[in-house]
RNA sequence: GGCCCCAUCGUCCAGCCUGGUCCAGGACGCGACCCUUUCAAGGUCGAGACACGGGUUCGAAUCCCGUUGGGGUCACCA
């Protein structure tokens, strides 16, 4: 190994690795899934299996604040729901078996139970004089911080005189295991290290850019840099594609690695393959995140309160039964709780922006749109298509066979949520009814229980027949319960769209219209729905009128209002003897 | 501010590596029209970009340098 203070540059070689490749998604427990990491993990998969490799998981639970087993199995389940299976890993049980029961035994794979190996390697670490105990304080290191920033210079931790690299810190050791608080921190390298990123090519960073970064906190556990490093090598991964905000670690990373060896073999750590990938923006150009949610409800209360004077804090808390403090906060941007932001956007009647996969799932996406989708932020299959056309709509499988790392792109992208829409709405399209059917009862059993007890109710025939027809109709499946609302209400309780009555209906030649039809209705096989609109035809012709003077009161008194599917369908959905009560209903109320 | 990354339609991507076939192609969105019993769906057409300035070259979206702009990061978070 070169000395520390070599100028010899310290390189990330990028050689060929042998099999098995392996590729890792490592998401700390603190939250739901980001499509962001879902992009992140989407790519690791699509790549390990396009070189026939391993894709694996593993929690970085190391921040025991934050960390909880809620968050790392509700991840889990957002991959598993967007079918970006693990080879390693955790394992998940579903319906469709257990994912990750076939890991390579290199777990654990919760870095909070890795805890005596990070110990191992730090204590040999610290032996080869590489790394020392430090014993500032959190404040005391805070102070020097500030008092760089005021003199707008750089703020490197400066590295105690006694500490000499190479040079086994026996004093500090034994201070630390005397059982003093310190942190320990890593003897930084002095030379350039160069880092062969595959996506951007080599960045470097000049020697001395690096301070003694810590690689232990206070309270026993590693920091990302150390825990990272230390399982990379030990769990085999070879290839490390990651946000581009890691870019700046990287460094760390590498030079850790070359200081670093194996306990079992004595072989020097290897550097993996990298590969930093670009950012995910909102649409406005700002990052993505939990806060936007916070963010929309904020501005929802801010217009009704500006609107409504009577409104304040306290009328909001008592209206939502959240606490007034926990309002005011929210109100004054001190606080971005999410409860509070969804609860306030439940009483203003406000969508919240989707961040999370759990938001697009909750909302009727289709897995097979947002990966399609994600998958295009960063990345092109670079194909034309038979017409000449750019190859943009894909599957996992097309993916899984296709993806390359020299086709990932380098600049930022903009989560444009409009084009993720009309991907989600072909995505429905292109289901099969059957399939379509089964996803929204799905869907509706876990996010809109009483549409999923309506469509329960509804007899079979009428429910797949519905179903058929509100498909082109639905962007998401969350507009299904709006399509669908005019078959779910009762004859009796259906509300006729007074405008529209007024219009179409309250006049001589509506209410003539409906006598007719409710004359016709009982010979019209409701089972047909070409014999209804046919009838809509004949009797347009026969009175000289347009089919929409025919067809708009039927619609209304069927319906209630103006917007609906095709006629033949809403009779074959209402049967006979709805459709006819309806009809009367309406006449009596013209 | 230091360090690092990036730069083609409003947005996502193709083209750039291997200069000419590019008065730049696809998709979303937008506009118009067609279809049509409403709403969707479908079809046709259209507007819309190589950030700027220097080079190199017979020739630059493509190569080089600079400027400007955007972003990331500067934690005992990951």
């Amino acid at each position: 190994m070169s000395p520390p203070t070599s100028p010899t540059p310290h390189t990330a070689p990028n050689t060929p690795h042998p099999a098995p490749l392996v590729t890792r998604f490592a998401p700390s427990p603190t939250g739901h899934l980001h499509v962001g990491g879902a992009r992140t993990a989407l790519f690791c998969w699509a790549f390990a299996q396009a070189q026939g490799g391993r894709f694996m998981i593993r929690i970085e639970d190391t921040d025991q604040a934050r960390s909880s087993d809620e968050s790392a199995r509700g991840i889990l389940e957002d991959l598993a729901w967007l079918g970006i299976l693990w080879n390693d890993g955790p394992t998940l049980t579903t319906p469709l078996g257990a994912i990750g029961a076939q890991s390579r035994p290199v777990g654990p794979y919760f870095q909070a139970q890795r805890l005596g190996l990070y110990n191992q390697y730090l204590e040999a670490l610290v032996r080869a004089g590489r790394a020392y105990p430090a014993f500032e304080s959190a404040q005391e290191i805070d102070v020097l911080r500030q008092a760089a920033v005021a003199a707008k210079k750089t703020f490197r931790y400066p590295r105690p005189a006694d500490v000499v690299p190479g040079v086994f810190p026996a004093q500090r050791w034994s201070r630390a295991q005397a059982g003093e608080p310190h942190v320990v921190r890593f003897v930084a390298p002095s030379a350039e290290v160069v880092v062969n990123d595959q996506i951007l090519g080599p960045v470097r960073f000049a020697p001395g850019e690096m301070d003694d970064f810590v690689v232990r906190k206070t309270d026993g556990f590693p920091t990302y840099h150390f825990a990272v490093v230390v399982d990379d090598e030990l769990m085999g991964v070879t290839h490390v594609l990651r946000a581009q905000e890691h870019l700046i670690n990287t460094p760390r990373h590498v030079a850790l690695q070359q200081a670093m060896t194996r306990l079992d073999t004595g072989a020097r750590f290897a550097t993996p393959v990298y590969g930093h990938m670009p950012l995910i923006f909102n649409m406005d150009g700002t990052k993505m995140s939990k806060r936007d949610k916070a963010k929309a409800a904020r501005k929802a209360a801010k217009d009704a309160l500006t609107k409504n004077p009577a409104l304040n804090a306290g009328t909001l808390a008592a209206a939502t039964g959240l606490a007034e403090t926990a309002v005011s906060a929210f109100l004054n941007a001190e606080s971005d709780d999410v409860n509070t932001a969804e609860a306030v956007a439940r009483h203003f009647k406000v969508g919240l922006p989707e961040i999370e996969v759990y938001d697009f799932r909750a909302s009727g996406y289709l897995p097979e749109a947002i990966t399609n989708f994600l998958a295009l932020l960063g990345w092109s299959p670079g194909m034309k298509d038979a017409a000449g056309k750019d190859v943009e709509k894909f599957d996992m499988a097309f993916l899984a066979k296709h993806f390359s790392i020299d086709r990932i792109g380098k600049k930022p992208a903009q989560f444009d949520r409009t084009k993720l829409l009309s991907f989600n709405a072909d995505a429905i399209k292109a289901l099969p009814d059957a399939v379509f059917a089964q996803r929204l009862v799905t869907w509706a059993a876990e996010f809109n229980p009483a549409f999923a007890a309506q469509l329960a109710a509804l007899p079979e025939a009428a429910r797949t027949r519905l179903l058929a027809v509100i498909k082109p109709r639905c962007r998401t499946l969350g507009d299904a319960p709006g399509v669908c609302a005019f078959a779910m209400v009762s004859d009796q309780a259906l509300a006729f769209d007074p405008t529209a009555m007024d219009k179409a209906v309250r006049t001589d030649a509506g209410r003539a219209v409906l006598r007719a039809f409710a004359t016709a209705l009982p010979g019209l096989n409701p089972t047909e729905p070409a014999a209804v609109d046919a009838w809509v035809k004949a009797h347009a012709e026969a009175g000289g009128m347009k089919m929409g003077e025919v067809a708009q009161p039927v619609r209304i008194a069927l319906t209630g209002g103006t917007v609906s599917p095709p006629l033949g369908d809403v009779v074959a959905v209402l049967g006979t003897a709805s459709s006819l009560a309806r009809v009367e209903r309406c006449l009596a109320q013209a």
